[in-house]
DNA sequence: CGAATTCCTGACCTTTCGGTCAGTATTACA
DNA sequence: TGTAATACTGACCGAAAGGTCAGGAATTCG
């Protein structure tokens, strides 16, 4: 931590402006508003105050912001996962609820780009490559499923991959809704899930 | 009965080819698979083995198509509510899990306008509307929760809102992978998400 | 046969798209 | 002051978008 970390002004040389992390959130967040191919550059550009060649300046294509966004998504979902791994002490139960914990820390930490993963059709070759990336890491959240119930933790009458897409539906479903200032935190909303999921919303 | 209810061949007069109905339904399929902002008329006409033009003989435009999609959708949904709300017999708990189930139903026997619906995201005048109408069905949803809530049948540490938003976030989420030729019909799904989400998933 | 009916083609229109480029404006530093 | 660095404008480009239209092709009915 040598170099500043907090939003220090960092004096920069020329004119001042936009830098190309502020572009690519506004982008991102225009995207998950209108859809990424409903939103044209000259909406951007309108959205960011300037116009549509500006935006040539920060970033090379409007691709590349649909890549970073879907990349820090991506990476994110893709290290609550290798943590889970690793963590070889506790019970593959455990091990789940974490990964469940931690999807939906990252949703809530990276809203906007993990709203935008789970919006990707699959159209061009930025979408196919994010599609297998993501089939990646839902197969290993599925593993994860399958893994407690081996263990008898879990309810063996249900198949356990479709257990694992009931789970993680409503973990994904929290985008839909959820916003950054709204009335649940992530350790709440995480909460919530696990207690429905887990236990169930019947009352005993 | 009296008509033909079976799929006749319905001998009409001139040269033979395609009907609205059909050309509604690729549509909306190549909706789903490529997004609707993505998907040209020319993509469409391709799909249906035709020139662009060809397509305003059989319908006046690409938001028409939305909207028959959209309306199709949102009429079976709201109709499992009327009947929900009618049937005052059984306990709120009852008509929730038959909420539930209804709309499960609707969205395996009309996957394609389900998912067409889920994906919209308001830019035009026709997804406006149809997500003022959805708004109204989630908040009647959300009324059933709270009124099972409330009779002491469903745990009440939870928001009844926030209830709502996980249960049929996990029913929605059906539509991301569920295939008319899959492994699961709709009881099997409908009994699947009760299981996870009234009883929970650790084994007792 | 001819007429009515339905379906489809191909050329064309206007608008908007993602993107380029040459030039200008505004700043920090020497 | 001047020079290097960074940020932006406005005119423009080829391609693709949604949609129109006049006419031709295939069928049923009388």
């Amino acid at each position: 931590m040598t170099t500043d970390s907090a939003p220090a002004p960092a004096p920069r040389r020329g004119r001042p402006g936009y830098d190309q992390a502020t572009v690519l959130r506004r982008a991102i967040d225009l995207f998950n508003r209108q859809g990424y191919d409903a939103t044209s550059m000259g909406d951007l550009a309108a959205e960011l105050g300037f116009t549509k060649s500006a935006i040539y300046h920060h970033v090379p294509s409007k691709t590349h912001l649909l890549k970073e966004g879907l990349d820090e998504a991506l990476d994110n979902l893709s290290a609550v996962l290798d943590r889970a791994d690793a963590d070889r002490s506790g019970s593959a139960y455990e091990r789940l609820r974490e990964a469940v914990r931690g999807s939906i820390e990252v949703l809530v930490d990276h809203l906007p780009a993990v709203t935008l993963l789970l919006r990707v059709r699959g159209n061009g070759e930025v979408e196919q490559e994010a599609l297998r990336r993501r089939r990646i890491i839902d197969d290993r959240l599925a593993e994860l499923v399958q893994a407690a119930v081996a263990e008898g933790a879990l309810i063996d009458d249900l198949d356990p991959y479709l257990i694992s897409r009931l789970l993680f539906g409503m973990v994904n479903s929290l985008v839909e809704w959820v916003r950054p200032d709204g009335r649940y935190d992530a350790r709440q909303l995480a909460d919530a899930v696990a207690a429905v999921a887990f236990d169930g919303l019947v009352r005993r």
